[in-house]
DNA sequence: CGCGTTTGACCAGCGC
DNA sequence: GCGCTGGTCAAACGCG
């Protein structure tokens, strides 16, 4: 088991690792899964002050800063500036929730995808980011071009066009970085359509698209980072058009974890350490490579919750300058009223709206925290309930 | 039988 | 306008 890679797997072990950081996360997860994962973790009950939990990152972050600065220096020599502004940012973070609904409701999601409005574009993003990474989470959101409406956040963007195969440059995507022991799990289920070497990279790409309905446009790509194996670049687009699903429906083939083929490319043995990780039924990273997020969720809860936010700055990586770019591309652009109006609007909204339905169905199944259980595989696995709001906007899971 | 994965081919955007 | 590259499609295949 170790050995199989399988995104599912990736996803599952990632759930349970996650729950550390997911705290942490919290800052993050633009999208469905990752978002939601990383808010799995993190325990809203305690944080009536901060609806999402935002405040342990506030709190440490006095001594968090010097560390931040530290990790930052030799990526951004200006660390020192942009960390300033970081109590900017600590205060939205944590103790300055706002008091709307939605705030309240996905303060998180507000966060991070209101990052760049918060502050300076690219030092608040960063600084954000590079706390979540504290946290094990290192994921970015590009402002969506437009609000999306659908109920499931997703992956921020809205796969506007159907087929179109407009570049997803020009598309609105969130990106992730994960290491492979976290590498995200997403409550979605998503089937492979496609995988594609990719110039410049040893790794090949994968696409995915998910399969909970046939309407859905939400995708996902996933391919590993050339600097780091362990690494996994994580992008969602497009967004559901449905509900997530209690279960992953495909269970058939999902199954067979088996990267046979797509090993050829990614060679998960020599690439990917982590496979010792343990994880799960980590598929192997080759597979991560070829990971394959459909994978069954037999404990669906598990990976709602669990979000294995365990993603890694590009910067600390030191890879995908791309996907770096392209969010940076965003915050450049101070299109900022949409990645605030957008994302936030997005985000923030789904969420709520999610959360009920998901509360319903939680309840439904079993209810108390307890029940709770099954859903977070690990400890620290905050409410679920809780995480439904968050997930729902994470949804995006790839 | 249903669903997911694999894989080659096709299509379209982008850069030169 | 051409070539490159990326993204998607669809047939074939495998597994439960």
């Amino acid at each position: 088991m170790a050995e199989d890679w399988d995104l599912s797997a990736l996803v599952r072990s990632c759930s349970s690792s996650s729950a550390a950081s997911a705290s942490s996360a919290a800052a993050a997860p633009p999208e469905g899964e990752n978002p939601l994962a990383c808010l799995a973790s993190l325990t809203f009950e305690d944080d009536d002050k901060d609806p999402f939990g935002f405040p342990n990152l506030a709190a440490p972050r006095n001594g968090a800063l010097d560390e931040l600065r530290e990790l930052y220096r030799p990526f951004y020599p200006d660390a020192d500036r942009s960390l300033s502004r970081a109590s900017d940012f600590a205060p939205a973070c944590g103790s300055r929730a706002p008091v709307s609904p939605k705030a309240t409701a996905v303060p998180r999601f507000d966060r991070v995808s209101s990052a760049p409005a918060i502050g300076a574009l690219q030092a608040p993003q960063q600084q954000p980011q590079r706390a979540a990474r504290h946290q094990g989470l290192d994921w970015k959101v590009l402002p969506a071009q437009q609000p999306v409406s659908s109920p499931f956040p997703l992956p921020a963007m809205q796969a506007q066009t159907p087929r179109s195969r407009k570049r997803k440059s020009q598309q609105k995507k969130s990106v992730c970085h994960v290491t492979a022991e976290n590498l995200s799990s997403d409550p979605w289920a998503w089937r492979k359509y496609g995988q594609k070497p990719i110039k410049g990279s040893p790794f090949p790409r994968n696409y995915y698209r998910c399969s909970s309905s046939k309407g859905c446009s939400a995708r996902k790509q996933v391919e590993r980072s050339n600097a780091d194996p362990n690494i996994f670049v994580i992008t969602y687009t497009g967004d559901h058009t449905h509900p997530r699903p209690t279960h992953r429906n495909s269970l058939a083939g999902s199954t067979r974890n088996k990267y046979s083929t797509s090993s050829s490319l990614q060679k998960p043995d020599s690439i990917c350490p982590a496979h010792s990780a343990p994880a799960a039924p980590c598929s192997t990273s080759s597979n991560a490579a070829s990971l394959s997020p459909t994978t069954p969720l037999t404990a669906p809860i598990d990976e709602d919750v669990a979000h294995p936010c365990a993603l890694l700055t590009s910067e600390d990586l030191g890879m995908d300058k791309d996907s770096e770019d392209l969010v940076g591309d965003y915050e450049d652009n101070d299109d900022r009223p949409e990645e605030e109006e957008g994302e936030d609007d997005l985000l923030i909204p789904n969420v709520a709206a999610m959360s009920e339905e998901i509360f319903m169905g939680f309840r439904e199944l079993g209810q108390s925290p307890a029940s709770g259980d099954n859903f977070s595989s690990g400890p620290g696995r905050a409410d679920f309930t809780r995480f439904s709001s968050a997930a729902a906007g994470a949804g995006g899971g790839p």
